[in-house]
DNA sequence: GCTGCTTTCTTGACTGAGTCAAGAAAGCGA
DNA sequence: TCGCTTTCTTGACTCAGTCAAGAAAGCAGC
């Protein structure tokens, strides 16, 4: 697995080191994780990991194109390691899950707002506010309670509706 | 004009202050200000204003329904009179210009997507990413800069392109 | 128009996410 | 294995936004 990694990192142009190959290990296990529960997950590994560098390594992964970065309205950043593909998220916004949901309506088609006043759009980024099924349930009983809590790990690649 | 702010005020239940007007004209005339810039704003009508106080105005404004906050990627938090329609956003890479735009395809499209892994999902938020039409004029001096950068303070204002 | 209660604003301290910089450590090519 | 370059560690710092307590202002009733 490790030499995986190990052969993107290199792929990308970037050295091969040991809180690298940890925060992409927390990533594939936590596609949906934010910098503090990567520098938590990657200490396991790594236990003298700092925050400073998992920031670091995130930034390197994301100017490579390993790693992307989604910021949800009112969480810290979240990093994935799904790039390439056009897809978006849904959001609980009772415990802060996110999921992954391919492209919405089609082929590419949150690319054409119906008027783009001027600008030349070269992505449409799509958030799905909602509750989770365990946030429904639960939610009953808590009702609001339930902070912007952190990265369920709940994702689930949804069949290429596209 | 500020009668009618005063109106609506007293319609959401709220309190008609001095801090309340100058908050409501400045989100008049700048439709996606952020924090800072409606401090600076309202100060023109009246000076004292503490950054505070806007902070409980907005907050106070967003509960009653009569201002909305969006949270692009990378930028402070902006704020719009414009609700209870779902419109979305035209935001810039390069100079964080932000436009409104109607809902993208036809009646309420993005509430579709493909799997909605088990979430109920009550708002659909669309951001398209690309370049004002000034930027792109200005870009192909800079050429290759304005990479995903975060979306510089300088926010061009004004009408937002539109 | 005045009084008193309640809401709102001012002041100041604080939190949390993220950045910056300098020196130490580790990776990679020869 | 050597030496150069990149990356990590440590620590200070910025910026957006929140919290709390006391002062000021708005509104309803008289």
């Amino acid at each position: 697995m490790e030499t995986t990694w190990a052969h993107q990192l290199r792929e990308a142009g970037l050295r091969v080191t040991r809180p690298r190959l940890s925060v992409l290990s927390v990533l594939a296990d936590h596609p949906h994780a934010d910098a503090d529960a990567i520098v938590t997950g990657a200490r396991e590994q790594h236990p003298s990991l700092s925050p400073q560098a998992v920031y670091g390594v995130l930034k390197a992964f994301v100017a490579a194109g390993i790693a992307r970065r989604i910021e949800p309205a009112g969480a810290p950043a979240l990093f994935e390691l799904r790039v390439g593909d056009n897809h978006h998220h849904l959001v609980c916004r009772s415990c802060g899950a996110v999921a992954d949901v391919d492209c919405a309506v089609g082929a590419a088609p949150c690319l054409s707002p119906s008027d783009t006043a001027g600008f030349v759009v070269d992505e449409a980024e799509v958030v799905f506010w909602g509750l989770c099924s365990n946030c429904r349930a639960g939610d009953r009983r808590v009702a609001g309670a339930a902070a912007p809590a952190q990265v369920g790990q709940h994702h689930n690649r949804g069949g290429a509706g596209a």
